[in-house]
DNA sequence: AGTATAGTGACCTTGTGAGA
DNA sequence: TCTCACAAGGTCACTATACT
């Protein structure tokens, strides 16, 4: 093992300071063959860029690109093609550019499975002129290694677990048995390594789907903070790692650093370590008086092995912490002895082991560690029980300081906010289930949350505790989607939950943002979309229908509730929906939060029962139909039969009423026959709102009264600031 | 060192709204 | 009536940690 490898000078010393970003291959870059580079990269580097960059590979390939500026939108163009179809980039593969200055990047390319790939042995340069050509010109050999590269100590999921990705004799780690089989099979041989793939496939059953777990997984990854720069630096140093000998890499996760044994991948184990248990020597680079001796063992039916028994003396000894990389290199079989070169996450360490990093001389003494590090791991541990996987990225690092200066008297639980709880389609919160059990009871709630902002904007949350087989979960679910997004939380930040009172369960929320220039909650152009929920204000019944009703005469409806109810639901599906209109011609309804307006505007009181409908564009158009509340229809009405609606000018119509069974969705209530005349006649149109009053009588009669969404905007010109209370007076009934 | 338990994250299932 | 999209409820494999 040298230093040369990472020390020299092809590979500066690497600092946190270097900007980095990565890509993930979608099927667009493939479609446009060419690679959008980050305006927030730009931003930062943009001024220094030239018109043609150049891309350094961990092979010592270099190539030649063009940018190409577009409104402000800048792609790795020319050469992009040529570099894709080189190294053979395919949807779901990940590389991660760290920006040298002067126009030069260092790329490391990840594939689907998650690892680095194996880049062609040749190495080639592109720096010839002829960029459209890609004359390439092999540059200097490289290294023939044996290495099993290991990014995770664990299998990232159980599903590979019991079913491995690719179920075959040849584990989804790459592993190259030696540089002979290297030399049949890498991707410079395309041809041969399809024909790999393909037999691999015939052993694969399910290959497909498992396929799209690996893009699922991509995807997922892709939407970790793996950009986080201080992480990545650990493992970008250690991809630059190379060595003649069998290595694996890990990274330091909070089991491993802290804990009493390391996961590390059982193929390596079978291979090299005789796939029995037994002890292994640990020896740290250029540390060759200590040694430490760790049991290991292979736990069978499972990817994984793992030292244990010495393994913690390791890791205190070498103060070892989360997000370090080491990697294992095999000295000698026969004896069992590793070499093992740390990376350390940047910011305390800028070399790896540089000799006054080294803890060697110094006993396992984790006070004597750097403020910074005794820090983060601090921070780390607080925020353990949320963040089970390191966390990553300086800004990640802030953002978590930040928080954890954050003192409260009252009862408190952070949580960094993970992709799940953010984006996605199962979003939601999970947080620590202690919290849970002393504070919020068992029983499901529903919780407010109000963002410290000062705005005074609370979010109502269904709180959910579940005992499933011994394993609890403590989450906010239903409305929480509406306040990630309503707040634009990112990964990476941190959200402070203070609980205020805890009968109500109200919260505080004091949110620590990842990212500087992240959207305060609730930009200004959605502000008034943001519907407040008092505290004091307690769930409604549920009224499944597209309008209100007043089940009890002579009392106020319950609108305010719904208008909760529906705001928190529809916040979640704001984005989605904008997005969908804009790209669907297909025709869709009110949102909830436009039909909570147009019914809250039509205020009416009465002591009989009544309910109110905003008419969508199916009630006047396809179905000439008219949904109305079940519930109401159940109090009020029979299964089946006429109806008289009349409007406030004695004029009537009759139509039918029904109740219909629907496979997929129940029971539904309807005005049919009849509806369409009355429909016509009243010339209603889509965004107005009809108040059915119910008359008693011997026949079932309805007194109508429209609130036109025409008039109401007609109006809302005329009266310019006016108070929407003397609006409302004005507008409410015709 | 082995085992039990708590915690996490993925994703399956169900329900609802709405257009065709 | 069917189908699609989406949100929320719920389950469970797996990991990390605590305990013996």
């Amino acid at each position: 093992m040298s230093r040369g490898a990472f020390g020299d000078s092809n590979h500066p010393a690497f600092s946190s300071r270097n900007p980095h970003f990565f890509k993930i291959v979608l099927e667009e870059t493939l479609q446009e063959n060419k690679l959008r580079i980050p305006n927030l990269f730009l931003r930062k580097c943009g001024e220094t860029l030239s018109n043609s960059v150049s891309i350094k590979l961990p092979c010592g390939s270099e190539w030649k690109m063009k940018l190409k500026n577009d409104g402000g939108k800048v792609w790795l163009d020319k050469g992009w093609p040529e570099f894709a179809k080189y190294y053979s980039i395919k949807r779901g593969h990940m590389l991660i550019f760290r920006y040298e200055g002067n126009s030069e990047f260092h790329a490391v390319i990840f594939d689907t499975s998650t690892v680095e790939i194996d880049y062609p042995s040749i190495p080639v340069n592109s720096d010839e002129p002829n960029i459209d050509g890609e004359l390439r010109v092999p540059k200097r050999e490289v290294i023939e290694d044996d290495s099993v590269q290991v990014l995770d100590d664990c299998p990232p999921s159980r599903k590979t677990r019991e079913k491995p990705l690719l179920p075959c004799s040849q584990p989804h780690k790459k592993m190259r048995t030696s540089p002979n089989a290297k030399t049949q099979c890498n991707s410079s041989c395309p041809k041969q390594k399809s024909e790999m793939k393909g037999k691999r496939n015939l052993h694969c059953n399910n290959t497909r789907k498992r396929i799209t777990e690996i893009l699922r997984r991509m995807k997922a990854s892709a939407s970790k903070p793996l950009g986080g720069s201080e992480e990545v630096s650990a493992l970008q140093k250690a991809s630059d790692f190379k060595s003649k000998r069998p290595f694996f890499k890990v990274v330091m996760k909070p089991c491993s650093a802290h804990g009493t044994c390391l996961n590390f991948p059982a193929s390596f184990a079978r291979k090299y370590l005789k796939d029995k248990p037994g002890t292994a020597i640990l020896r740290v680079s250029n540390e060759s008086r200590r040694t430490w001796s760790v049991k290991f063992k292979e736990y069978h039916g499972t990817s994984i092995a793992r030292f244990q028994g010495g393994w913690p003396a390791f890791a205190r000894g070498n103060n070892l912490e989360v997000g370090d990389v080491c990697v294992f290199v095999l000295l000698k079989d026969m004896k069992l002895s590793f070499e093992v070169v740390i990376f350390r996450l940047s910011g305390s360490s800028p070399t790896p082991m540089s000799p006054g990093r080294h803890i060697l001389h110094a006993r396992p003494d984790r006070n004597q560690s750097t403020n910074t590090r005794k820090r983060k791991s601090e921070i780390l541990r607080h925020l353990k029980p949320s963040t089970s996987k390191p966390s990553s990225g300086s800004e990640e690092v802030a953002a978590l300081q930040k928080a954890s200066d954050f003192k409260s008297k009252r009862p408190c639980c952070k949580v960094v906010m993970k992709p799940c709880y953010v984006r996605g389609r199962y979003c939601y919160l999970s947080f620590p289930a202690s919290f849970a059990r002393k504070y919020l009871k068992h029983k499901p709630n529903d919780v407010i949350l109000k963002v410290s902002n000062g705005s005074g904007r609370t979010w109502s949350v269904k709180y959910r505790f579940k005992v499933y087989n011994r394993t609890t979960t403590a989450r906010f679910k239903g409305g929480w989607m509406a306040f990630a997004r309503g707040n634009n939380l990112e990964v990476g930040d941190v959200c402070v939950f203070v609980l205020l009172k805890d009968i109500k369960l109200l919260f505080e929320v004091v949110i620590f943002r990842v990212s500087a220039n992240s959207t305060n909650p609730l930009s200004p152009d959605r502000m008034d979309e943001a519907i407040q929920v008092e505290p004091e204000e307690s769930s409604s019944n549920e009224t499944e229908s597209s309008g209100t009703i007043n089940d009890e005469p002579g009392t106020p409806s319950s609108l305010d509730n719904l208008l909760a109810k529906q705001a928190n639901r529809d916040m979640s599906t704001i984005g989605k929906r904008s997005s969908k209109l804009s790209a669907t011609r297909r025709q869709r309804g009110f949102t909830s939060i436009e039909k909570a307006r147009l019914l809250e505007r039509a205020r009416f009181e009465s002591k009989k029962p009544f309910f109110k409908i905003v008419i969508q564009p199916s009630f006047v158009h396809s179905r000439w139909y008219l949904e109305l509340p079940l519930d109401f229809a159940k109090r009020y009405l029979k299964n089946k039969g006429d109806v008289v609606l009349s409007t406030p000018n004695d004029r009537t119509w009759s139509a039918q009423f029904r109740l219909r069974h629907l496979k997929s969705r129940g029971l539904r209530a309807e005005f049919c026959c009849g509806w369409m005349k009355f429909v016509e006649d009243n010339n209603l149109k889509v965004g107005d709102v009809c108040i059915f009053e119910l008359i008693n009588g011997c026949k079932i009669c309805f007194k109508v009264r429209v609130v036109r969404a025409a008039d109401e905007a007609c109006h809302q010109k005329t009266q310019g600031d006016k108070p929407k209370e003397d609006m409302r007076a004005k507008i409410v009934i015709k």
